[in-house]
DNA sequence: AGGTACTGTGGGAGCGCTCCCACAAGTGAT
DNA sequence: ATCACTTGTGGGAGCGCTCCCACAGTACCT
């Protein structure tokens, strides 16, 4: 068949109109069992479906794009470098959520980094051209201009921590105000008198919120204010490191540290091993993410654990939302969802 | 516009045709220059350029996927559980080669895991589909029915190992029976006399390559030929552990060890530890792979580098070589391509 | 002068779907 | 019997492109 003016199309997969002829009914019929639709007769439904199977009928996505309007479809953004992605476990507990989540679904999950500038604009283009229905962001930073240029192309998206307070995309994040607390009352519990904090990086939200969490725990627990026990890290083990030493210089006589991530308790760990204290006898060590990391540390250290992975099946729930919401016209007052998952001390024997 | 019968449309989105009229010239004349047509003159070219910026015009991919049949994207099928991509250096190596090839063209890449059933019967679907121009599959055990299913669809593919010597498929693959070889004679040179090997799994081709090099290399050297010294692993580093028991009690006198991955190797070294071996004095430790364990072993690991980021950019320009040459109805005698790249011993203390 | 060839261009037809309008047939209240 | 719905169905129109045919214009032979 095809026209006259048509070209050779390849293997001649069925299309709807097939199916229909085949079936002895409508095209809009067809379609309508093929999307679901309860509109549709028990007979008819299953007459469809006979023919569906016989001629294997699979639809076919680029027409149904260009009809709908839609590419069924989601990106998950990670503006890092590949090599962080693989790195840090963070990533591939998010996809799995995220995988799982999913595959309930028709969507497609789209993996793209955009961490160098060249990625950056070819992820411009990726979304101008609107090739995904909505986008999960994660692990941005405050100044990263992807969120707002995602609301000025009208695409849904998901961010997995807020980049402050005043958020103004759908967020998930965890507790972080609460897990940098619980940590710290755990160590006040162990009879610790004098804990040091190693930070995150500070223009991460979380990583503040940690902070907060440690402040206002020494406070309730009637500890006076020092910001000598506070020292800036970037998440790194080498930043660990140079924070560890900082503080034993400036406060040699503490007898705790709670470090920002699993990652900088690991470098932080070095330094004290270095200049004979012993974890737990002398100085009690709490981390961060409960990864890998942790349960592997000599000795296992105690460490606040995200639920990561639930995080990014929430995540998915909360887009597809926000897409279904979109569809009609656009009901708009979808109030902003700021979802926070609670997050658990894991105890080990650093502590 | 859009006639009485078109339903809102999103955002306005500007369309060939409205960049045609801005341009003052035809919907075809447009298409030519945004494909690149040599057949526009250099004028009407630089209209239409014009008038593609002033507008913001990015080409709707569903429109071109229906109309020219294609999808302007590969995917990356990955038949392993997403715990073992993240684990095994190995994919990330070969996807920033894949990536990094790919970023000089409008491909998109999708990355495709298929570990469990439910995940194989939504590719199955997916290629059925024809969602991607090709294929690119890694880590595919010997009777896996992908292969053939996408021969059936006829998608162009490309493996990365081959599943034997008679592969089909077109391949890249990295000179295992050379990389065997070169560890062997590499022990030999400094001495060794009895040089043992832990295989990886041997439905693994590649695997197999490199026992045929160790023998060869063996038999060259005039050893004669003891299978007391080959034991089977499976890739793991608890089967490099359980293959060096199994070794060390069959021929305690061996004083080399050629492991068929690094993982492996790192299992071997700790039941040598554990048995008072000392590394390179008494036994000497070969692995492959040069990943990152390799480095930072204790001692250094001596290991035979595999250029597998080179090997994911060669996959990448054979697969469009293929869907390229498949365009014109069939031009069907492309001999298919079996690439096989260098390895290359890293010698380091371990030996 | 006529033929032949090429270059550049416009626009019709068609890709395979979804959306929606129109309408037949059935159901129940008046 | 009439009207007002409801349910199920068919098929036109249109999504935004690419492909290709037709044709105007120019150039270069006989």
């Amino acid at each position: 068949m095809a026209g006259h003016g048509g070209r050779s199309r390849s293997g001649g997969r069925p299309t709807l109109e097939e199916v229909a002829a085949r079936a002895g009914v409508g095209r809009g019929t067809v379609s309508r069992v093929i999307n679901g639709s309860p509109r549709v007769s028990e007979s008819t439904r299953a007459a469809v479906e006979a023919a569906v199977a016989e001629l294997g009928y699979v639809p076919n996505t680029a027409a149904r794009a260009l009809a709908a309007n839609r590419t069924d479809s989601i990106a998950l953004v990670v503006p890092e470098p590949e090599t962080r992605f693989f790195a840090e476990p963070y990533f591939s507990d998010m996809l799995r959520g995220v995988g799982a989540e999913l595959s309930d679904t028709e969507m497609q999950l789209l993996l793209i980094f955009a961490g160098s500038d060249r990625e950056r604009r070819r992820l411009a283009q990726y979304l101008a051209a609107h090739r995904v229905d909505g986008v999960l962001l994660v692990s941005v930073h405050a100044d990263d201009p992807l969120p707002d240029m995602l609301a000025q192309l009208e695409i849904p998206a998901v961010i997995s921590g807020p980049r402050s307070a005043a958020e103004t995309l759908t967020s998930v994040d965890s507790d972080n105000y609460g897990g940098g607390r619980s940590a710290v009352e755990h160590l006040i519990g162990r009879g610790r008198r004098k804990i040091a904090h190693i930070t995150g990086r500070l223009d991460v939200y979380g990583a503040q919120r940690r902070v907060d969490g440690y402040r206002d725990a020494l406070r309730d627990a009637g500890h006076k204010a020092d910001d000598d026990l506070l020292e800036p890290g970037d998440f790194t083990e080498e930043g660990g490191r140079r924070a560890m030493e900082t503080l034993l210089s400036r406060c040699p006589d503490l007898d705790a540290v709670f470090a920002g991530s699993d990652v900088m308790a690991a470098g932080a760990r070095q330094i004290l091993r270095k200049q004979g204290r012993r974890i737990p006898d002398d100085v009690a060590l709490v981390g961060y993410d409960d990864s890998a990391i942790a349960r592997h540390m000599d000795p296992p250290l105690t460490s606040v654990r995200q639920p990561i992975e639930e995080m990014g099946r929430r995540m998915i729930d909360l887009l597809i939302t926000e897409i279904a919401d979109r569809r009609p016209p656009a009901s708009h007052d979808v109030e902003r969802r700021q979802m926070v998952l609670a997050t658990e001390l894991v105890a080990r024997t650093s502590s």
